[in-house]
DNA sequence: GTTAGCACTCAAATCAAAAGAGTGCTAACA
DNA sequence: TGTTAGCACTCTTTTGATTTGAGTGCTAAC
């Protein structure tokens, strides 16, 4: 047996009127949705046949059918395949995205200094519009370029180290030293970082720079290698990829995700933000010019547990040239997959054109 | 008719019983229960006097008896006034306290520069500890002095900003200037600033006083100014009341605050944070030497709307003289008032030397 | 190949009855 | 006069039986 197009509209027809109604879709809804003309006796046969291709299922015996991973697999795929594309999109633009375009422009001209803040605005509008939950990472630092580092003695004992990454990210990191140290001695400090290490990635910073560096300070050479440290840790350390959620609460508007303790386990994982980065960090090395960077976790695609139940969209952002962040939503499997397809593409060329934007002027 | 001493051991009965089961608590219960040694039916009577008094209340006829917020509200500033506290404490740091202690230990062992990793962590712990939400205030910035200013000209037209405030809270304003500045003049705004306004708080950094530093500056005026209001703007703005909440899914542990979309309700507030400033900000002014800092809203006495059915405990640290934040917890009414606020206690305690050590040392 | 018709299945809603916890009141008791 | 035993009463919760209704699969006719 095969998907002939006749099943394969029917599959359609059932999976959009389950996103509507989120209620199982019997044969005769789909007689009457489609404009396939047929009765509810045919449609029933070919729901069987689907059935056994493993598209739908009945919850039990006397139920209409609900889509499996498989099925909305299958929907997905079709859509980024981008057949319907275009008219979708236009019609979208036109209705609803018009007053969204309009928030995001004014999140965007916010004082751009702050990408946190711009992030964070960004995900509370996301989440706001879709009615899902939505999360965004900040730029992954660990291809990032150090720019700028400036040591200041701040108290007996204390240097402040102030590192500035390219594209303005800064990091502060507080150094406690054995010795004290004149000014002379910060300023030729400063001005060897500043040397040596500028324009540098994480990777770059490697051991033998680091013994080379701290042989040219002489007597300040286990100072050096503890500064060194400071820095890569600052730039690279683990937690390092920050991450923002918003509207966690929204799940509860879907009682298969908030029932039975879910909503517990979902926003526990929401809180504690680890698992997360499984979902925000994976496989941005895939991304070639061809793909949008859009990734699609259906169900049991998901990598993380207590997500099972969801659907997650994420795409990726380009902070600027090779440095990556990612944003996505999180929502039952039946959301509108358009409309968060939509929404991210939206806001991440949004965010695409504001950090090019920024990066031309500055 | 009055609150004889058996009326008030009886109602603590039932009130303590009530916080360990969360169930109503009928007269036969309290019959065994105390060491009254009376019939159900003389407690009985009394409970119906207790009832016409307002301390407990039946949920339906044929129901035990609940605590009202009266009740509840006697039943704390009891243990405030704090005539079984020394025993229960005692008891207390023996069962239970000797791990949590350990904890804490690690915690504040930790790099004590980063007051914001210290107070996550210390909300993370209480949350666990407790198995209620817990939530924390940084120190209010608002009357902290001014330690230290740094200008960097970091790109064309931008400035960094790096202002440090006692007990070294770190801030970064970018600001974008018109004119560019060579090494020279930024060598002397920077001594200029650190002369002028070491320090001083918010409060003292006066209009009088930009005026005179802005006239001083010459042919910089204007950027002098600018720079003025960065630093504070950054010093005292509006989102410098930051604070961590953890353990939010605890409350799915009490169905009367998870029941009927409170939990939504709830949670919404601890993500957007905004309510929660009401509970850690009050009163701060309000503390003199003698009370502990400790306040106690239960049920409709809390400012939070969503936290009608909640009591909240907060507890006040003290970052360095003058400067305070404060510490809370979340539960449902029938919360172990006596563990939280020795919890609280320990962790404030905890805190005050931590930062008194720090700042000794520093 | 399509459809009408019908028997069948099973979850969900409805309803009635029973169980159980706890009370208030009365009458007896010390 | 305060305390207690006893009992009728109330009201929630549990349980079980019945009904309802949506939807199916199958068969036979078109």
């Amino acid at each position: 047996m095969e998907l002939d197009e006749r099943k394969k509209k029917i599959l359609q027809a059932v999976i959009k009127n389950y996103l509507e109604t989120g209620e199982p879709v019997g044969s005769r809804t789909i007689s009457k949705y489609t404009d396939l003309n047929l009765s509810s006796a045919t449609i029933r046969n070919e729901m069987a046949d689907l059935e056994e291709l493993g598209y739908i299922f009945q919850p039990h015996t006397s139920a209409g059918r609900i889509p499996t991973d498989a099925g909305y697999r299958l929907y997905v795929d079709d859509m980024l395949s981008g057949k319907q594309e275009e008219l979708s999109q236009k019609n979208r633009k036109l209705e609803e995205q018009e007053e969204t375009l309009k928030n995001m422009q004014e999140i965007m001209d916010k004082r751009v200094d702050r990408i946190e803040e711009v992030l964070k605005d960004m995900a509370k509008m996301l989440a706001n519009n879709t009615n899902y939950t939505s999360m965004v990472s900040m730029p992954q630092t660990n291809k990032n370029r150090l720019k700028f580092v400036q040591l200041t003695q701040l108290d007996e004992g204390k240097l402040l180290c102030t590192i500035v990454l390219e594209g303005n990210i800064v990091k502060n990191e507080m150094i406690k030293i054995s010795q004290n140290l004149d000014q002379q001695v910060l300023l030729s400090l400063n001005l060897l970082f500043n040397n040596k290490l500028n324009g540098l990635t994480l990777q770059e910073i490697n051991f033998d720079m680091a013994a080379n560096m701290a042989d040219q300070a002489g007597e300040y050479g286990a100072l050096v290698t503890e500064i060194i440290n400071a820095v890569v840790a600052a730039i690279g350390s683990a937690d390092g990829i920050e991450i923002f959620t918003s509207g966690a609460t929204n799940i509860f508007k879907y009682p298969e995700l908030s029932d039975n303790g879910n909503a517990s386990r979902l926003i526990s994982t929401l809180e504690e933000k680890e698992k997360l980065t499984e979902l925000l960090t994976d496989s941005l090395e895939e991304i070639g010019e061809n793909t949008t960077g859009i990734q699609v976790y259906i169900g049991e695609e998901t990598p993380v547990n207590s997500m099972k139940d969801c659907s997650v969209v994420t795409a990726t952002y380009e902070f600027e040239k090779g440095v990556y962040g990612k944003i996505g939503i999180i929502g039952p499997k039946r959301m509108d997959y358009e409309k968060v397809l939509d929404a991210l593409k939206n806001v991440t060329g949004n965010l695409d054109k504001t950090f090019k934007k920024e990066k031309d002027e500055g």
